[in-house]
DNA sequence: TGAATTTAGGTATAAAGTATAACTATTATT
DNA sequence: AATAATAGTTATACTTTATACCTAAATTCA
């Protein structure tokens, strides 16, 4: 057997080619994730909110009177760090938390009308971005995209060990 | 004008619904995502591997030779937060970081021998992972919710202030 | 009933991901 | 030669996400 010669090692790398991690939805997921929460986040900046804080007051707004651990459920979101966004909110003057008599460790969350008025008006700003980031794609293929999306959803935690 | 009433305040809410979020193809992206995310970690962990490093190993595999910054370029990560995921990968046996002659400022990143087997077989699992995820998804539609996120992240930035 | 358990909201904390400023060594510019 | 630019790095901070634990209240059940 001859004596190991150095292995060949490149220096020179002149095209950056990603095309094998191209092969992976989760890859082109992860990259057009990163530019729709940058630039949603943008333009929810003018009225305060981030896509987190945007989301639970949507879900406020539209089931009032719901508690934290529910709107932690439907949100897929840690109870703990639920605290800190309604925090958030309520700050801002979009939500309220009160107690409810019927079960008095329960807070049922309510939006106030400064609440209802920028989740309209905010829900306006996110509607037109995303239109813009989709440039005209069909409605078809928008629901086409989304079916993959739970299809995705719905295989949670399935991996082999 | 009559005294304020206390505004109405529901304090039930049987049924949460998340409908107007579900209106968002950000909203659904980001539930999979997370799903997706958890998944490939899971599949990763045997070899060691988190999602970006396992991207990172790939892209010096494919590329040998090539360049930290090229890399982050690539990768659309800052080159501070590469240093890190080099160090695991390098303490790992994976890849090794060797001086150029030519420019003694640069990092030529390569892989060894164990780097080039373990992306192989990582490759493999995420792949197995993926189809799993995907449960049979006809090519043409994976294909198609692919250009859609590149559709996506070509829009990059044009947020309005 | 009273004791143990469960649940809701909250605090504290940690790990991971992401971003910026600034430093050293080296190369390029003028 | 002086200045600017670049590659890698360090330090740091902010955000996101996860876990453990605490209290008050309600529920279970023996």
């Amino acid at each position: 057997m001859r004596m190991a010669e150095p292995a060949k090692i490149s220096t020179e790398a002149e095209e950056v080619s990603d095309a094998a991690l191209r092969g992976f939805i989760g890859y082109h997921m992860k990259r057009a994730m990163a530019v729709l929460q940058a630039d949603l986040n943008k333009a929810l900046k003018p009225f305060g909110l981030r896509m987190v804080t945007y989301s639970a007051l949507i879900m406020v707004v539209d089931n009032p009177g719901l508690r934290q651990s529910q709107l932690a459920d439907a949100l897929a979101i840690e109870r703990p760090n639920l605290v800190v966004i309604l925090d958030e909110l309520e700050n801002a003057g979009l939500i309220t938390r009160e107690k409810v008599p019927t079960d008095r460790r329960d807070w049922a969350l309510n939006p106030t009308l400064k609440g209802r008025k920028v989740a309209k008006e905010a829900t306006a700003a996110n509607r037109a971005d995303e239109a813009r980031l989709l440039q005209g794609l069909p409605e078809e293929e928008r629901a086409r995209v989304i079916a993959v999306m739970n299809l995705i959803e719905s295989g949670r935690g399935g991996a082999q060990s």
